[in-house]
Formats: C-alpha cells, structure tokens, sequence
DNA sequence: CGAATTACATATTTTGTATTATGTAATCTG
DNA sequence: CAGATTACATAATACAAAATATGTAATTCG
C-alpha cells in the first residue's frame, strides 16, 4: 500500500521527468533558449506529439524547467536553514545562497537566461509558488529568531520586515536583475545588504515601524 | 571677451544640438531604438557624411542623447536640493525623483529604453560620468547632515552609507532595472527603502560601521 | 481501449538575395 | 582652406520563398 501510495504522490511520471532531463541537456548545449520540441522528443526516440500527452504546450514544458530549477534552489534554502543554528545566519545564508545558486546556474549557459526570462514575464505557477514559498520561508527563520530573543523586533513588524528586506535584495535574487549584474553584482554586496538589515532587526527595531 | 569665452564654453555647438534634437524627436516617434542616421541627416537637410563631422560614429550619437537625459536628470537633482530644507528630504527627493523622472523617459516612448540600455552595457563615459555625479551629490547632501546634526553617523562612514544606499536602491535608479519593474516596482517602494536608510543614519548609525 | 503514431493546417524560423545604411576618402564650393 | 558634399567599399537590414516547428485530430498498434 505504501509502494502504491508513493508512486501516486509523485508528482511527475518517469515519462514527464525523463522529457525534462532532455530538454535541460539541450538547453545547457544550445546557444540561445530555443529549445524545440521536435528536438527533444527526436532525442527520446519518441514522436514529437507524445511529448504533448505529457505537457500541454511548449510553454508549459519550459515553466517545467524553471519550476525544477526554483525547486532545487528552494532544497538549498532548506539546507542552509538545517546548516546554520542562529536566525540571522539563516536568514543571510537562505538568500545568500539563493543569490550564488542563481548566479551560477545563469552563468552555466546562455540559454538559462532565456527560459528564466520567458517564465518571469509570464508570471508563471512557477514562478509565483517560488516567491510564496521564499517569503515564507524568511518569515518563519524571522519569527523564530524573535521567538530565541535574537531579533528585537516585534511579531506586527514582520511584514514591514519582509517588504524591506525582499525590495533591498531583489536585485540578489531576482534572476533577471542577476543576469544584469552579472558583471558588477558580487555575493558579497549581496551579504553586505543582508548584514546591514539582520543587524538591524537586531539593534535597531524602531526602523521597522510601520510609517 | 567674455561673449568670445562665453561661445567657447559651450560644450555643444549649435549644430550639435540640432543634431540631437533631431535625433531624440525620431527616437521619441519609432518604434524601437534603431535610430538612422540618415535619417536624421535628412530631416535636417544636410548630407549624413556632415552629421560625422560632429559625431564619430552612430554609436557617439546616441551616447550623445544619453547624456542629456542624464544631464536632465542631474538639473532635476539640483533642483530637488534646492527644494528641500532637511538634509533627509534632499536626499530623499534627489533620489526620488530620479527614479520617477527615469520611469517616465522609459515610459515616454519604447525607442528610449533600447538607447539607454546600449549606453548601460557600454559602460559609456556619459553614464560613468553621471554615476560619479551623483554618488558626490549624495556624499555631499549626506556629509551636511552629519555637519547639521541631522545624522548620527561618523564621517568616516559616508562610504559605508553610499554604497550601502546604493547598493538597496540602484533598482530604483538604474534605467534598465526601472524598466524591468516597470510594472512592479512604484515610487512608494522606493521612498519606503530610502526612508530607512535615512532613519537608519540617524538614529542607528553603528549599523553603517565597517566590518 | 489506452498508448503512441502519422497526418495535417497554421505559425514560426531559416535562408538567400536585394536593398539600404554606415563610415571614410576623394571631391567640390564659397 | 574650412565646411560641406558626393562617391564608394563594407556592414547591416529588410524581404520573400522555402523549410521546419507547433499543436491537434484522425489513425494505427498492441
């Protein structure tokens, strides 16, 4: 019963992820985002219309890839969250990884950029899910740090801690303010930043008033 | 003598400014930033060779049109110094205004986005230049708020501030970002931003301390 | 009958060529 | 001879035709 319920709660088909392991390799070969399905299904050895069974559209097949992409990028932020024991290094860390992963994986290939970029403009499910989670995420490691007395800022704060802290480091996280910063942005102005605001919330809770 | 001095001093000969009038009143009507340069040679009834005379290639052209945007925006700058008592509120509205003047050049006309992001990834001496002026301007307005009073911070801190104040609102300031959150990003997000840097220099100044 | 394929209309991309623009040098003009 | 033009080689762009991809429906296969 547990074997049949774990192939259920699997949320893509050996089928789905063995097409996007595909799509991904082409991508990291290819010059430009434009991965074509004809390629991908040809490179499976199956016809290009069995890949629509499995995703409803080309689009749909790139918003594949951003999501495994996001979701990797989301395990880290777990990992960062279980390496480190005091918020602030939580909080820096979730980010400041985020920010490297990202980085990485946009200097990885050219083509990266494009599939990010279509999704970002989209709007995707992907997209919007990844942002739900990461806020989420930096509230609850901020609620516990109030909770351990590291943070001195009050619960109602939380929010205006939130909205301050995701406009300031966007420019680190958001992939397509990194791809144009490739050049000039380094993780450490990143930390920077981050510093800046954990040692606020730290010393200087009254920042955070609502205005 | 001082008419002599006077015509000398002008950085831009009137056929200059011509040129460039002309020039901003295609860019401001197409549809994207492909600027001719015949064109413009034409519509001003003189042979495009002529237009080389005072530009050294397309490229200085449009170099030439950012600079006066960027110029623009510095005039605007003064003039939000002057506007404002409060070494706060200069630095607020300098700040502010770029990025709400920037928003609206951006959105005036599509042509204007391709222009400035040529000059942005060419790193063109006008947007050096205008990098460095306001940088000064801010040092300058941030520098008379610790002589007032009106800050807490140490002198010494001034380029802990600037790049600090830099870094969180350079998605408020650099055309390229405004344009990319075009829809997202409002001026209410970048005064919030700004007002905490503000208040963090004056009643948290050990935040800005070196590490 | 479910899983996959081929067949097909529409959209998109590629390719080769004609046209037009750029930048420079030679030439003209007042 | 300074100030501008025309003339020209090279580079970029626009355009039309052919080729290819997308997405769906009809068809085949096990």
């Amino acid at each position: 019963m547990s074997i049949q319920d774990d192939s259920i709660t699997l949320a893509h088909s050996a089928e789905t992820s063995r097409i996007l392991d595909e799509a991904e390799r082409q991508i990291l070969s290819l010059p430009t985002g434009k991965l074509r399905v004809v390629d991908v299904a040809a490179a499976l050895g199956m016809s290009h219309a069995n890949v629509y069974r499995f995703f409803k559209n080309r689009d749909a097949l790139l918003d594949g890839l951003v999501d495994r992409w996001l979701r990797d990028g989301e395990v880290r932020a777990e990992k960062a969250i279980a390496d480190h024991v005091t918020a602030s290094n939580q909080l820096k860390h979730v980010l400041l990884n985020l920010h490297v992963q990202t980085r990485a994986k946009i200097a990885s290939a050219p083509g990266v950029m494009d599939i990010y970029h279509r999704a970002l403009n989209k709007r995707s499910d992907a997209v919007e899910r990844h942002r739900a989670f990461l806020i989420q995420t930096c509230a609850g490691i901020i609620e516990l740090g109030i909770e351990r007395g590291e943070f001195e800022i009050e619960r109602t704060q939380i929010p205006s801690a939130l909205i301050l802290i995701e406009l300031a480091t966007r420019k680190f996280t958001h992939p397509v303010l990194i791809s144009e910063g490739l050049a000039d942005d380094t993780p450490e102005e990143a930390e920077r930043v981050l510093t800046f605001f954990i040692e606020a919330m730290k010393s200087a809770p009254h920042l955070f008033e609502q205005s």
